[in-house]
DNA sequence: TTCGCGCTCCGCCAAG
DNA sequence: TGCTTGGCGGAGCGCG
């Protein structure tokens, strides 16, 4: 079988690769490819101008020094970092032509947090969506007025060509492209894989909510629509009966089919949803604490305050200051 | 701080 | 007879 070539393009003066989380899934991917028999799925090359060898603490073994000038580099997935180089990428003429060279002739072409600047620059997100780390919103549209920004999302697929907010958001994003590439089954391996090794102090796991219920969770599909459903509706008025209703069970009936495929309780998976929701929007955002509480469908801010230390640990504002500046 | 209300959860039991 | 489903009621909890 032919590896699922992945080509990371990282801009000077980055002097190390800070898409840690993607690469270790990346890795994980392969390991559980390799367990189930499968030779390693992703190769994963970095390409900087000139092929200037970087540093990572990642667990996948990348084929280093890749010239991203050279003509005939082929990838199955462009994946583009973050970093003031990205930022200052637009400006660089032979760089966006190198770019804009490999991404056209590239199935799928990813950017994680600012590397939206230098996919940007290669005019392909032009009247598309796209989003990126949200404390450079503005500065994106400033530079890119024909991109649209959508401001909430943690990742935008439009076409071939896909984006993440900040750098955990693009750890979600990698988990979908591992779903999309190698199934479900091997995306929750990797979730599990995750648990272990991104968790951070303060508790902020680096995936959702959604994917940790299903990572301990008995029977995930069951009520995998449903949870899809609750996932976007999150603002809106919920209640048990109403996700009964909307699977055709009666409440009592519902709960407990619930709790037996998912191993808690309707309510207490849709607060962890809630919460889950909160964190994103308090390290991925500028919004106001009550703002984020009415956006994730808590009754106040004191509502959203007191879930979130019951499951956190912390307080939302000291979530945000701990962790707003860190994915920048 | 207290109290009442509404919701959730769960054990129990009957019906299909 | 065993399993699934759904109703009932009590305990617990959050919220205003």
């Amino acid at each position: 079988m032919i590896p699922h070539r992945v080509v990371i393009a990282a801009f000077p003066p980055a002097q190390t690769l800070d898409v840690t989380g993607p690469l270790d899934a990346l890795a994980s991917a392969n390991a559980a490819s390799t367990a189930a028999g499968h030779p390693p799925f992703y190769e994963v090359v970095l390409a900087t101008p000139h092929g200037v060898p970087l540093a990572t603490t990642s667990g996948i073994s990348i084929i280093a020094g890749c010239d991203l000038l050279q003509s005939d580099l082929a990838a199955d997935t462009l994946m583009l970092a973050g970093g003031p180089g990205a930022r200052a990428m637009p400006a660089n003429p032979e760089l966006v032509r190198a770019v804009t060279r490999i991404a056209l002739r590239t199935p799928r072409v990813v950017s994680i947090c600012t590397g939206a600047f230098a996919l940007a620059a290669t005019g392909e997100l032009n009247r598309r969506r796209a989003t990126t780390h949200w404390a450079h919103f503005d500065e994106f549209a400033h530079h890119f007025p024909q991109v649209t920004i959508d401001r909430d999302a943690l990742f935008i697929n439009d076409g071939k060509y896909h984006s993440s907010a900040g750098v955990t958001a693009g750890i979600d994003y990698t988990l979908s492209m591992i779903q999309a590439d190698l199934g479900r089954k091997i995306a929750l391996e990797v979730a599990r894989d995750l648990v272990v090794f991104l968790r951070r102090p303060g508790g902020q796991s680096q995936f959702s909510a959604h994917l940790a219920a299903e990572v301990g969770a008995d029977d995930p599909d069951r009520f995998a629509d449903l949870n899809q459903w609750l996932a976007e509706n999150l603002a809106s008025d919920l209640s048990v009966t109403m996700m009964a209703d909307r699977v055709a069970m009666s409440p009592r009936n519902f709960a407990r089919r619930f709790k037996q495929a998912m191993n808690v309780t309707p309510n207490t998976h849709l607060q962890m949803l809630r919460v889950d929701a909160a964190r994103r929007l308090l390290s991925e955002s500028s919004l106001s604490i009550p703002r984020i509480a009415k956006r994730c469908g808590f009754a106040s801010a004191s509502a959203l305050r007191t879930e979130f230390k019951a499951q956190v640990h912390i307080t939302p504002e000291e979530f945000r200051s701990r962790f707003q500046s860190a994915s920048a």
